[in-house]
DNA sequence: TTGTATGCGTTATCAT
DNA sequence: ATGATAACGCATACAA
């Protein structure tokens, strides 16, 4: 069988207990037996066992991510490859392992966030993205389990999250199509039962009332997160208004924007002006380049596992969330009317 | 504390033995039994520990994922979010999750999978790629831990492999040139220290061979596998040489590979075309949209996790490896000389 | 069909 | 500074 702390104890001639300590480095351990452990270790090939370590401590050294809807639709999005990058930055320069749950829906989600938190799976969960309807929020506070979500939740109340200033952020874009003169701008998001989609509906409501411009609920469409999505809820926009201008609050949908445009034979920009969202690396290569709002991904992974970890070692955060900078970057897709 | 099954045990008057085989389903318990056991759960709100569970049974239903270099790069390159959307697929349908190990250097990488293996974390281990100098292979394969990569080791013997057909692939991009009548084509690569790398050096050749065009190391260029490293390869390469064509293994090298031209006041593809590699959802939208191999990234994803499984569950696979199709997808990167 | 006893490999609590 | 021993929560061989 596999070699195990009793194994190296009879070799150094200790007991059982001694080797775990020397093992977690207690200082109150002579040099001498250390050394005579640490040899018996090597010559043994000896290697503590992570699952056992767990049960007894438990610890984990491990963070769970909790993809929104099914796993692969998350890995198509570049979002989220990009957060994950950020995550795992923090993740290995704090010795945690991932474990990502593979879920298909938010039944399967739930089912997947119990599984890691009542299997004691992992000491922290970060959830990478916040939905209305969200059970998940109120349980994992309820349970008193340690996590954080990027995405402000509906009822922040004692939970810990990581996000851009989304109402902000979209006044950002609203405001800058308005100052190329554009009065009738569309709004295309995803799904409104994501906060992030009410948010930023809310800041292209404001801009347009800053402004004094009529808010009219035909030129708002929502759709899924995908290119397709885009395509789709800007075709039943133009179906019944012609707007000069649109806000997409993901880059991947605005691409499907720019298609449906096309394919009803505007021009873009020239007839029509976009905004996209997330400023993915496709962006900038799209055509025509796409103006559009970098909300910073990799930092909100980043941030987000620093707030988790932070709270795990207990360290008295400061601070109950996180607001990550946005900038506009402008490119091609837009122009003054 | 937390409930047990101890706890129900009791609260339905059987062994906790007993509550251990309802838990797995066990066929020789009473249905009634059953029934009492389910209801003493609910009513306690048990739910199983999976650590403790792993600890007995030495089963952790998680597929182990290790990235090459750092993770950080890898979520980088859109290939490997890719991958993994098909591994997910998989591992959700057989219901088991992922551990990513954060590993920053090739050291580290090595003390990931010793970690995962060793600290008995995972049943099975899937490597997204592999390299000549690879340590990993030979020593998962003689701890005989159930593994597969992701791209042909150099050594096969007894390992478990999911691929393309590297050289065949290579053959089909530098054919494709050689057909539009180019004779100076340059190559470039990522590392050679990757296996890939290898094949698809040897199919370019190959292909050269076949149709009596001398091979050029002149032409030849490798750097990592980044937008930056492709403007590299390509400047080092213009320096001294006039393709009027590239083979690059990697779209998102090729971007870098096509901006290194146009810096240098070349066109694409009136003056030099480019075939890529991969695919990914961006090589559609460059400028010129990139022809490009085809690998099928996601069904690598899918077929080696299959794979893995398969091991898993039965210790008898027919095959130790699978080849999964490419194709050339034709955009507007080449012209005939 | 169900119960008893033991083991899985560590950590943690008392001792000494 | 170190040793015994009891958890940790579950699975399983062996009994009954």
């Amino acid at each position: 069988m596999n070699v195990t702390i009793k194994d190296v104890a009879k070799r150094a001639n200790v007991a059982p207990s001694t080797v775990s300590r020397v093992i977690a480095d207690n200082p109150r351990i002579s040099k001498e037996t250390k050394e005579r452990v640490w040899k018996a270790m090597e010559e043994l090939g000896y290697y503590p066992n992570a699952i056992a370590r767990s049960l007894a401590s438990k610890v984990t050294n491990t963070l769970g991510l909790i993809m929104p809807r099914s796993t692969e639709e998350a890995f198509s999005n570049p979002f989220f490859p990009e957060v994950m990058r950020g995550i795992s930055v923090v993740a290995h320069r704090e010795k945690y392992d991932l474990l990502l749950s593979t879920s298909g829906n938010q039944e399967e989600e739930k089912e997947a966030v119990i599984n890691m938190v009542k299997g004691k799976r992992v000491d922290g969960i970060i959830l990478l993205s916040s939905r209305t309807t969200d059970e998940l929020i109120p349980w994992l506070r309820d349970e008193k389990f340690p996590f954080v979500v990027i995405g402000k939740p509906l009822d922040a109340k004692g939970v810990y999250w990581v996000d851009n200033d989304n109402i902000g952020a979209s006044k950002l874009a609203t405001n800058y199509l308005i100052k190329h003169e554009h009065r009738e701008i569309a709004f295309i998001s995803g799904s409104l039962e994501y906060v992030v989609s009410l948010d930023r509906l809310d800041g292209y409501k404001l801009a347009l009332e800053e402004n004094g411009i009529p808010f009219k609920r035909e030129l708002v469409e929502q759709d899924e997160f995908s290119e397709d999505g885009g395509y789709r809820a800007m075709m039943r926009i133009l179906e019944r208004e012609k707007p000069t201008a649109v806000v997409v609050t993901d880059d991947v949908m605005a691409f499907g924007v720019i298609r449906a445009a096309i394919d009803k034979r505007y021009r873009v920009p020239e007839d029509i002006s976009i905004v996209g969202f997330n400023n993915i690396p496709l962006s900038a290569f799209a055509n025509p380049p796409l103006t559009t709002i970098d909300i910073s991904t990799f930092d909100l992974g980043i941030k987000s596992a620093e707030l988790l970890i932070a709270r795990l070692k207990q360290k008295d955060v400061d601070t109950d969330h996180i607001i990550v900078p946005v900038k506009l970057v402008e490119r091609k897709s837009c122009v003054a009317r």
